[in-house]
DNA sequence: ATCGAATCCGGTAACGTTGCGATGCCCAGC
DNA sequence: GCTGGGCATCGCAACGTTACCGGATTCGAT
C-alpha cells in the first residue's frame, strides 16, 4: 500500500473491463446491474482500497456530507461554558454515524454573528448549519429560512415564525428548581441568569416567575442576578446577597461555575449549603454531584442535546419542506444520593 | 437575493463578456491579466455576490482546505478533560485564520484508534489530520508517515521515527512541581498520574524521578497513583494515602478534576491544603486560581497548544517534504495571588 | 520594415462523480 | 426471418474549478 493509491472508479472499471457508469451503480446496487457484476465490482473496489471521492460527489450531487456548528467560544474563561463538550461530542458522533463528518466553526466574541453565519452560507460547503446561543428576535433566523440552507437551532427565540430547533425547557426546569427550594421551606429565592439577551435567561425567569407567582411570593428584583456568571462575579454576587438585612435562603444557580462560586461564598462566611441556604444547581458535567454539599441537581443531558440536534437536522436536509421538527427536552432532578 | 444564487466562474465570465479562465485569473491575482480587467472582475465578483465551489476547486487542485482532528471523547465524565474545549477553540480559531476550516472527529472509547486514522485518510476529506492521545509506539505515526498525509500529533511518543508534534514538557513539569513541593519542605511527595499507557504520564513521571533523584529521596510507589482519575476515584485514592500510617505531605496533581477530589478527601479530615499537606496542580481551566485553598498552579495555555497544532500542520502540508517541526511547551508557574 | 518578446487573453482538457439517453444483446412472438 | 421489448451495459455530458498551451495584439529593437 503505497502512498498515492487512491484508487477511483476508472481503476476499477479498467480493472473489470467495464464501463466507470456501471461500477457507479453497482457500488450503490443499482437495480440496472447484474447481481454478479454487482458482487465483482464490490469486490475489486475493496481489494483496490477504493473510497468514493467526496468532492467529486459533491460537485456533481451538491451535498457535502458535511455539518457545520457554529460555536461561540469565550476565550477568557472555558469554565463559563462546560456543557459545550458534551454537546460537541454529542453532535461529532450522531454525525458521524449518520455518515457526516461535522465542522466547527468558532467564534469570537468579537465576531458579528449574522455576518458569520452569512459568510457559512456563502461558501455553501454544508448541507446544513447548526446554529447556538440564540438571542431575541436572532435575525440568523430569517436569514437563514431565507436562503433555503437547512439548519436546527439550539434554542427558541421569540419570532413567529416556524423553525427547526432543540431546545432545554428552562421555563419548567427553573419552575421545578423554584419549587424544590419552596418545599424546603425557602421562601427568598435568589435566581442566577446568564446574559439578559440570550432567551435561555428569559425562559427561566419566566419559570421562576410563575413558581413565585403560584405561591403568592413577591418577586424581590435584587435577588436575580444576570450578567455573564465567572466564579468569581458568582462568589461576590451572592456574598453581597448573604450580607444584606434578608439574605436569601435558597438559589437556583444557572451552572456549574455559578455553583462553585456561590459555594465560596457560603464557605466564607461559615454557612452550610443544604442547612442554611438550599441550592438547586443545573449541571453538565456531573460537577455537583460529587461535592462535599448537599445540592439538588436539575440536569439535562447534552450529548442528547447534541444527537437531537444533529437528528433534527438530518431530517431538515432529507426533506426541506417538511413541517418543522422542534424539540422540548425536559430536564430531570438526579437522584439524592 | 434568493435561494439558489450562487454566482460561479462562468456567469462572471458571461456578464464581463470574459473567459472563465481569465475570470479565474483575476480573482487570484494573476500577473497575465490587466489590472483594470481584475478591477472589473473582482467588482463583478462581489456584485454577484461570488464565493469559490469549494468542492470544484478541491477536485481540481486535491487540496481541500479542510483539516481533521481526532479526538477521543470521554462518554461517561466530561470533567475529566477540560483541557479539550481551549484545545478545540485554539485550533478552530488558528485554522479559521489560516483559510482552513476544521473538522472533529470524535472518537469512543470503544473505537480502535488505528481504523479510525485508517478510516480518516481513506476518505483523504483533509489535507492534514491532528492525532492526539499518543500512547507508546503509537501505530498511527508510522502509518501516516507511510501514506504520506500531512499530520501533526498532539505529543511525543518513544519512537525513533522523527515526525512533527507539539507536546507540553511534562518531564520538567512534573519536574518543577517536585521541587516546589521540596522547598515547601516535603518529603513524601504523592503523584497523580493518568493512564500509565499514555505517553504524558511516562515523562511527567520521569520529571519526578529526577527531582526525586537530585534530592536524594526514595521514591515510595504507593505514592504514585495512576488510572483514569475521575473525582471519586482521586478523593478515594488519596484518602487512603492520608489514612497510612506514613502519609504525604505534598500532592502533585495532574488535572482539575484530580485536584478537586484530593481536597474533598482533605476537607473529609479537616485537614487544610498548604497548611498540612502542599498541592502543585495543573490546571487548563483557571479553576484552581479561584478555589479557596492555598494551592500552586502549573499551568499550560491549551488554546496556545491548538493554534502550535494547527501552524505545524499547515506547514507541513505547504512543505511535506520539509524539516519536521517540534514544539515542546514549557509550562509555568501561576502568580500566586 | 521586420522580427522577437512581452503582455493579455481564450480554448480545451481534466479532476471523480453521477444522470440521461443510447446501444447492443438475447429471446419470445408473429 | 423479422420485429419488439426487456435487460445489461456503455458513452457522453456536466458539476466548478484550474493547468496548460496557444493565439492575438502591441511595442521596442534591429
Amino acid at each position: 500500500m503505497k502512498s498515492g493509491d487512491m484508487a477511483n472508479l476508472k481503476q476499477i472499471a479498467a480493472e473489470l473491463s467495464l464501463s466507470v457508469t456501471t461500477v457507479s451503480r453497482a457500488l450503490k446496487d443499482g437495480p440496472e446491474v447484474l447481481p454478479s457484476t454487482i458482487a465483482r465490482v464490490k469486490e475489486a473496489a475493496k481489494r483496490l482500497g477504493y473510497v468514493p471521492n467526496h468532492h467529486g460527489r459533491a460537485l456533481k450531487t451538491g451535498r457535502t456530507l458535511t455539518l457545520t456548528a457554529v460555536l461561540p467560544m469565550e476565550t477568557r474563561d472555558y469554565l463559563s461554558d462546560l456543557a459545550k463538550l458534551p454537546l460537541i461530542e454529542g453532535m461529532t458522533l450522531a454525525a458521524r454515524q449518520a455518515g457526516y463528518s461535522l465542522s466547527i466553526y468558532s467564534t469570537t466574541p468579537d465576531d458579528d454573528p449574522v455576518e458569520s453565519v452569512q459568510r457559512l452560507l456563502q461558501a455553501h460547503s454544508a448541507d446544513g448549519l447548526i446554529i447556538t446561543r440564540m438571542v431575541s428576535g436572532d435575525p440568523r433566523v430569517k436569514l437563514l429560512l431565507d436562503q433555503g440552507i437547512p439548519f436546527v437551532a439550539f434554542g427558541r427565540t421569540d419570532l413567529d415564525i416556524a423553525y427547526p430547533y432543540v431546545d432545554i425547557d428552562n421555563e419548567q426546569i427553573a419552575y421545578e428548581a423554584t419549587r424544590r427550594l419552596m418545599d424546603k421551606g425557602c421562601r427568598r429565592i435568589a435566581l442566577q441568569l446568564l446574559v439578559q439577551k440570550d432567551q435561555a435567561s428569559a425562559t427561566r425567569l419566566a419559570g421562576y416567575r410563575r413558581a413565585m407567582a403560584e405561591a403568592g411570593i413577591r418577586i424581590d428584583p435584587s435577588l436575580i442576578g444576570d450578567g455573564t456568571f465567572t466564579m468569581e462575579s458568582s462568589a461576590t454576587w451572592f456574598d453581597r446577597l448573604l450580607a444584606s438585612s434578608d439574605p436569601p435562603t435558597g438559589l437556583a444557580c444557572a451552572n456549574e461555575l455559578g455553583l462553585l462560586g456561590a459555594l465560596h461564598a457560603l464557605g466564607r462566611r461559615g454557612l452550610v449549603p443544604g442547612r442554611d441556604v438550599h441550592i438547586v444547581t443545573r449541571d453538565n458535567t456531573r460537577l455537583a454531584r460529587f461535592l462535599p454539599a448537599n445540592i439538588d441537581v436539575h440536569s439535562v443531558d447534552m450529548a442528547d442535546v447534541g444527537h437531537k440536534l444533529v437528528e433534527v437536522l438530518e431530517s431538515r436536509i432529507a426533506n426541506p419542506l417538511g413541517p418543522v421538527a422542534t424539540i422540548l427536552l425536559q430536564g430531570r432532578f438526579e437522584p439524592a444520593e
